[in-house]
RNA sequence: UGACUGAGACGGGCGAUCGCGCCGCACGAGCCGAAAGUCUGAGAGGUGAGGAAAGUCCGGGCUUCACAAGGCAGGAUAACGGGUAACACCCGCCGGAGGCGACUCCCGGGAAAGUGCAACAGAGAUAUACCGCCUGCAUUUUGCAGGUAAGGGUGGAAAGGCGAGGUAAGAGCUCACCGGCCGCCAUGGUAACAUGGCAGUCCUGUAAACCCUAUCCGAAGCAACACCGUAUAUGGGCAGUAUGGGUUUGCCCGACCCGCCCGCAGGUGGCAAGAGGCGCGUGGCAACACACGUCCCAGAUAGAUGAUCGCCACGGCACGCAAGUGUCGGACAGAACCCGGCUUACAGGCUCAGUCACUCU
């Protein structure tokens, strides 16, 4: 287990990454992956469409991808270089949302990008 | 005990492990330096969403721009007195409406300045004669002319109500009483107003139709604004060639775009000590004001406040005579410059004050 990645800020490399990333389709979310240049580090980013809810329901999803993500990243994926995006899709929410099945849906898609 | 009415506070609690933002602390390393300092890392500690943080509907503070006074246009408000930084808010009170009552109300200037409107129905909607009533003439079982708003019918509303006089029949035509309105006077009240008296007038509604009256209002917002930094980011390089392909409304014209790699810039202040919270006292019916004491209580910016458990409360359901056991569940909703209100959403229980009904003593 290793400290939660930096956050993506910038907006074209959320643009590059949906164009030019690896992509893995969930039940939950999309999962993209954009390599970057040696020493950048890994950093996430994280997309929930208003569709979703109001912004208490947008940010308990954020918030537990954002937990998913650390749980489960190993020493060996975190130094990677590049860009992890992460978008939810429209029924990843509800109100019995649990942690335990997103950390497997998320696990799935982390899988599919080779990043475990 | 039941059914209500009003006000207020709450919005599960404690603990463990892992994680996130912010704050100052001490430590190590780097850089510049005489020093103060600055940046980064790991560490222990503190602290971290709401009653509505929401809708952004009013009112302020603050900031920038504009600005002589004043007028017009436009908008807002509307009994009276008070509170306040201010308000469309709050408190008190007045009149009206509703409720047996505690109380409640998205009830509140002017219709006697003027204009407009009043659908349908109805004869007629601010003036009119369908039926009826009366008079006259013609005629004989009705017709014509005139008078009439007492009666019928229509409507939300039909000339204020009722009685008497009066009359051909009637009519505020006249009069008494009652109701309304306007004026004056007296008493009470700071006032709106209430009560009473005198005189007048005989009086449709609508101002959320225009309008009139009084009072108030410069505009835009923290993405404001100030400072520092960056610098044609519509950037650079490579490849490629086009009378091509794509987007834009089906077509034409026009406009814009095209593959790969690199790169892309923002930061600090504003900004968390405030019309601040809590306690107590004084003044006031109250809203609120003042004095004293005490506390410091989020500050993000792709936007922290989370995850997994344990125990205890709470609510529903099942079993049980009971103690209890098992199981399921936790509303509305997430700060973004800050306050005062309003409005809307909300599981669940709690406290205080009061009303009505019934029962018991």
């Amino acid at each position: 287990m290793v400290n939660l990645p930096r956050s993506v800020k910038e907006s074209f490399v959320f643009s590059r990454a949906y164009k030019k990333g690896k992509s893995v389709v969930t039940s939950h979310a999309v999962l993209y992956f954009l390599p970057r240049k040696k020493g950048s580090g890994l950093t996430l980013g994280i997309t929930v469409s208003k569709k979703l809810g109001g912004a208490v329901q947008r940010n308990r999803v954020k918030r537990l991808v954002r937990e998913s993500v650390r749980t489960l990243l190993t020493p060996a994926a975190a130094s990677r270089d590049g860009a992890l995006i992460v978008v939810a899709r429209s029924r990843a929410y509800s109100p019995r949302l649990k942690m335990q099945t997103f950390r497997r849906v998320l696990e799935e898609g982390m899988r599919g990008l080779e990043l475990l």
